[in-house]
DNA sequence: GCATGTGAAATAATTCACAGCA
DNA sequence: TGCTGTGAATTATTTCACATGC
């Protein structure tokens, strides 16, 4: 891919947001968008939408907008999600990763789960959407037999950093963790944390902030 | 609280992370902790971490760093979590909204689900997590009869905005969106998005980017 | 000596605003 | 006319670096 100057980190995140809403306004007909509508449906400013796009090329036409099944085509180009499989471990196979296992959306975009580990031996064996739960004893080497590259924590706090180190060590470049706590990888590894205690805490200021009480 | 003249938003959210590894050193029995080891724990800067909590007061002691039992009381005043409860609805109890139920963080914090929904007539009814599934139906009166302030959505795509709209008239004050749409909210009404896929496709932007192959 | 708190500088991200194209 | 692409300006956030206090 091109990936031009400074690019945005910020910006990299929307395209992901862009190419849900581009599959939303095909399925209700639409050919061109422009930058002040998909501004307007993802409450962002039609600049930042531009502005993103224009980091990877010139795909919209004056006057007209973008032709959605060309940026349709483009953006997973760009994330590198186009003609290749992403192969990913879920370890975890509680609620939240059960969650994640029966979401649709990661095979679509080109994610394969290849394994799903839990160190629950009444939940080994078992088959959730699937994918038959694997003994996580041997995660490593399983990881590095399978060739995953992406690893996805879905276990208790206490258990993460172990997990994370086994992902490492099977040789995974990425990592997203769902564990409320803050992992450490080597540099190589790109980790990325979601928390959700984190989000409803940062509302927790904003609302407390904003109006005395109700 | 003071709320001094521009606070980053980041730093806002960091909050939350300092208090979380603050539990953390406080069960290893530390009692003071520098501004460089928290900045090691979360992988951020020493300055990060100074600047973040300087916004709203000293609260370090030079050459000691920061006294652990005073900033973990501090934190959540700021974050307005101190002396009150936020009263939080659920809407969604599939495998997502089961594993949000089941996370003590939240109630630790002094979020506390007021109300649990669904509109699959088999869930309702059920008991998940010490709470019993309500017909979403009602959804609006039940949220402003139980004056609650925070909803969470954890639904398919496909119902989010309805349910976002029913939240509103109920009269919550914030939404913590699980559902991959971005949804639109009147502005008294702050909305947070929590995009689980979001997160992995852009992981794949900087791994396909940083190497060829493999 | 060691670590805070903070101006000043640097960098990142957003927004303005407008020339130019269809 | 309507909308893109993009310099320039603006605003947000991070980092530097150091005077100051324990």
């Amino acid at each position: 891919m091109p990936r031009h100057p400074r690019i945005p980190d910020a910006g990299v995140t929307r395209l992901s947001l862009y190419l849900r809403e581009l599959s939303r306004l095909e399925g209700e007909g639409a050919s061109f968008v422009s930058s002040a509508e998909l501004a307007r449906a993802l409450t962002l400013t039609s600049a930042q939408v531009r502005r993103d796009l224009s980091y990877f090329g010139q795909f919209g036409t004056s006057g007209r907008g973008y032709e959605i099944r060309r940026l349709k085509r483009i953006i997973p180009r760009i994330l590198g999600l186009e003609g290749r499989m992403w192969r990913v471990a879920l370890v975890g196979s509680g609620n939240l990763g059960s969650a994640l296992l029966a979401y649709r959306g990661f095979r679509e975009r080109g994610f394969v789960i290849k394994a799903v580990f839990d160190k629950d031996p009444r939940k080994v064996g078992r088959v959730v959407a699937g994918q038959r739960v694997e003994e996580a004893g041997w995660l490593a080497d399983v990881v590095r037999g399978r060739r995953i590259q992406i690893g996805i924590i879905a276990v208790p706090a206490v258990a993460a950093q172990e997990v994370c180190r086994r992902l490492v060590r099977g040789g995974v470049r990425a990592i997203l963790n769902f564990a409320p706590v803050s992992l450490a990888a080597p540099p190589h590894v790109k980790l990325r944390n979601v928390d959700l205690s984190v989000e409803l805490e940062s509302l927790s200021y904003y609302l407390s902030s904003l109006n005395a009480n109700r």
